[in-house]
DNA sequence: CCGTATCCCTCCGGATACTG
DNA sequence: CAGTATCCGGAGGGATACGG
């Protein structure tokens, strides 16, 4: 491949270190993205989004969303009526995550060919 | 901002969704990524790169091998002299994905100000 | 040197029930 | 409708000891 890859700042501050890795673990998280794609379609209410995730607890839509409201990826909007209105809406930090997560997405699509090949070639030699 | 919402994007199909989720999780994962930042630098062998990686368990290390091996990521290698030696080293898939994880990885970094001062914000505010 | 096998404890996350 | 509170099973992951 390239001679020109990317040499690699190992020695990043730890603190950046800590940083990057808690954006990165977010990601990885089982709902966090699931739960930004879907208002990356516009701004839902509360059981609204539930049931456009299916199959999230009500526990942890509650849990992802402060998440995101604190890291400001989402503004929560309360409406003091009876019953009362919630709306959630991502910020423009919050659609700015949305550009490497779907260069990272897209490229998980293009390779998951090869990457499903290589689990059954590894599994196949796995018998012993 | 969006027109209507009568658009579900959200409706890809579900093998994709398994398949895509499956990857950010192991983005997501506490080693995955430094270890494979690090192989990006070049081979190493297994203690030497539990050097590296620093404060990583031998087991956690065995097991982020393997998974990665099993992806097609990673390459073992070993020379069975005594004492035994392996060497790992990325694919060029492995390679690969590092351009879509150091666009996220940069991205973190380029916003980690504006997180962190949302979050103070958020729990200033949660003073109550 | 390069692992595997156990033990064990923490935390994630689902189910359920209750409030404003 | 939009949460909070509580219980609890199971996966994640560290420490340790042993095997090739």
């Amino acid at each position: 491949m390239t001679d020109s890859h990317p040499r690699l700042p190992v020695e990043v501050e730890s603190a950046d270190c800590r940083a990057i890795s808690d954006i990165l673990s977010r990601v990885g998280d089982k709902w966090t993205v699931l739960v930004v794609e879907i208002l990356g379609t516009g701004p839902s209410r509360f059981n609204e989004l539930r049931r456009q995730v299916g199959g999230i607890s009500q526990k942890m839509l509650t849990t992802t969303l402060r998440q995101l409201e604190r890291d400001g990826m989402v503004r929560r909007t309360v409406t003091a009526t009876i019953p009362p209105r919630v709306d959630y809406e991502l910020t423009d930090l919050g659609r700015d995550l949305l550009v490497p997560v779907h260069a990272l997405g897209d490229w998980a699509r293009a390779n998951m060919a090869k990457i499903e090949s290589a689990r059954l070639r590894f599994d196949e030699e796995a018998e012993s």
